[in-house]
DNA sequence: GCCAACGTTGGC
DNA sequence: GCCAACGTTGGC
């Protein structure tokens, strides 16, 4: 039973600093359209749950803050909006097919680049550096965790 | 912009 | 249920 994440996000749509302005330091995570990914959220995330924030798509990809699950998930409401780059024609609200959950910031850390997580040893089992990889949001084992936390104190 | 890897779609 | 075609992701 995980009880950290990795969750990126492109941060010309959501960055660090957009979590760190928003009202509360919360954020839903909306637009995740992938069903593994999905079902990490409904399924298996728990408020006080630890994430971190990696930024994706970028000039600079990596870890760039720290926060946690701070909700329980719900139907994502951007599915249901024609107007959303996340529209989904098959979702209705008697059928919901994606969800959202409530993310808040814990701290914002420096940036700990992709770079520099491929070449810490103790992060090799990381999912997210899994050649390959495109989930966007991947469980954290507690021994990641903490070695991501070290090495961004350095 | 390239392209490899992967997930989804849809015809059969 | 198979699998080819297609779309997306995301680092580089």
């Amino acid at each position: 039973m995980p009880r950290y994440w990795l969750m990126k996000s492109e941060p010309s749509e959501v960055s660090i600093d957009d979590l760190e302005s928003a009202v509360g330091q919360v954020l839903p995570w909306t637009g995740v359209r992938n069903y593994q990914a999905r079902n990490f959220m409904r399924d298996e995330m728990r408020v006080g749950d630890g994430v971190l924030f990696y930024h994706s798509s970028c000039a600079e990809p990596g870890v760039a803050g720290l926060a946690r699950i701070a909700g329980k998930p719900c139907a994502d409401e951007t599915q249901f909006d024609p107007s959303s780059d996340y529209h989904d024609p098959k979702a209705t609200a008697d059928k919901p097919r994606w969800v959202q959950i409530d993310v808040a910031l814990t701290r914002k850390t420096r940036l700990l680049p992709l770079r520099e997580m491929r070449a810490a040893p103790e992060l090799a089992t990381m999912r997210v550096l899994a050649p390959g990889n495109r989930l966007s949001i991947t469980p954290v084992t507690p021994e990641e965790w903490r070695a991501v936390n070290r090495l961004l104190c350095r």
